[in-house]
DNA sequence: CTTTTTTCATTTGTCAGACATTTAAAAGTC
DNA sequence: GACTTTTAAATGTCTGACAAATGAAAAAAG
């Protein structure tokens, strides 16, 4: 681990990079405690400040977790897949924010992702999660429920699909399209009749997943991804309207 | 933004979420400079190091930037696909190689997701795209390839396949899931025979892609899967024995 | 001898103040 | 007006200090 005092990077950057470096190589295992703050700023020829810097890096990205205390410090930190689902959310969320992705791709990705999932889902699935897509379709049929609680439910039903396939690579990487794009499905303001569409197909959707029919579930996925674009499509164009207006 | 000097969590842990939590929410936006560390030490009523521990927490994100000199400070990063498709690349191989994921879960995700790619990239895909598969189909022709050259020039021809989809959030979901698997898919050793098999799929792959035949690619996607498993289980099953000899 | 209490050393968390470095704008010079 | 110098503002780094947590060792109690 070498730093260079004369690099245009941050020195805590630099530390904090050689650290991430070692822990991927697997020169720091899991557990492991790193040398004490004082003992690192040592090391790197660095005043404790710049460590702690470096420190704070990595603890931010639930590489290492610290303790206080005389048999405390900084440990290597076991990354669960927890804790990359809900950094993948923000990051998820963030970079449809910011760079202006179009509800068509999106959505596009979104069912892609689920189409994946599907076949595995129909095979493998728990009853429990068999139950809550069911339990999930119940709730949206009440009456009375608000646009947001609506999307909310429609997140936890797909979130049971997709975690039916009983692959937590998959649940990770799909954590993160689905939930990302609740703030885009939070613009759509659902009707009687659009409610009723959505409901049959989650009903077709769990019919297939339960009978173990994965690729009647990829077609029932695909016709509820042609009917969410089309709503978003219709929200989009009611907005045009109204902005030509005036 | 309201702190708690008495909560159990780090004053900058605090901080840090406090300005994430409105950048997200869009109080912050993009290019937006932040209050110098000298004005936020004030609002916050702490020191200037913790602060700054806050904003380096953010930076490791990616979330914040910082410039020196007089108009510097900090400012609201645009979270660019490129940002995140590396953040999640280390964060995807972290979360195999320390959750023991096995190769077949790894492998099953990771086709899952190509296969759901497939019919949008035999759609789409550019040229230039198609002309990178054939190259790293040439490459990976070549006698005298390493095993590790040969798996990047896989990576690469699945990263064309991918990328052909022109969906920026679907690139970015398996970037993660194909570039993590690299250091699984070292662990094996390509004989002549096994490049052959695979060198013959990814051109049946490339094929279907040219002529648009999304289903056909999905099929022969699926052979790789069984082709790609079928090596590894000999690869694992020739290592068990020799730890039982041994 | 065992259990409980106290003390103590270690380590992180926070603070205050200082100086170095970078940078762009303002002021000065020709 | 074009160029150079100065200046002010901001981050980057260092030093030293104290607070707070915490486990372990030492001391006290039974």
């Amino acid at each position: 681990m070498k730093i260079d005092p004369n690099s245009p990077a941050d020195l805590s950057a630099q530390i904090a990079n050689a650290i991430r470096d070692a822990i991927i190589a697997g020169a720091l295992i899991v557990d492991e405690r790193l040398p004490s703050e004082a003992e690192l700023s040592e090391q790197f020829q660095v005043s404790r400040s710049t460590v702690r810097e470096a420190l704070k890096r990595l603890a931010a990205q639930s590489l290492i977790r610290t303790q206080r205390g005389a048999t405390g410090g900084a440990f290597v930190n076991r990354l669960s897949f927890e804790d990359a689902y809900s950094q993948q959310v923000t990051t998820s969320t963030l970079l449809l924010s910011m760079n202006a992705v179009s509800f068509d791709t999106a959505c596009e990705a979104r069912y892609a992702l689920e189409r994946a999932c599907a076949p595995l889902s129909a095979s493998r699935r728990s009853a429990d999660q068999l139950a809550t897509m069911r339990a999930e379709i119940f709730r949206q049929s009440q009456p009375g429920l608000t646009d947001e609680a609506f999307c909310a439910s429609d997140v936890a039903f797909h979130r049971a699909l997709v975690d039916g396939a009983h692959n937590p690579v998959l649940s990770y990487q799909l954590a993160g399209a689905v939930e990302a794009m609740q703030p885009l499905m939070n613009m759509i303001t659902f009707t009687a009749r659009d409610r009723a569409v959505i409901l049959a197909l989650h009903g077709r959707i769990a019919d297939s997943i339960d009978s173990g029919d994965g690729d009647r579930a990829v077609a029932e996925l695909t016709a509820l991804e042609d009917e969410t674009r089309k709503l978003a499509a219709d929200v989009f164009a009611r907005r045009a309207t109204r902005a030509a207006q005036s």
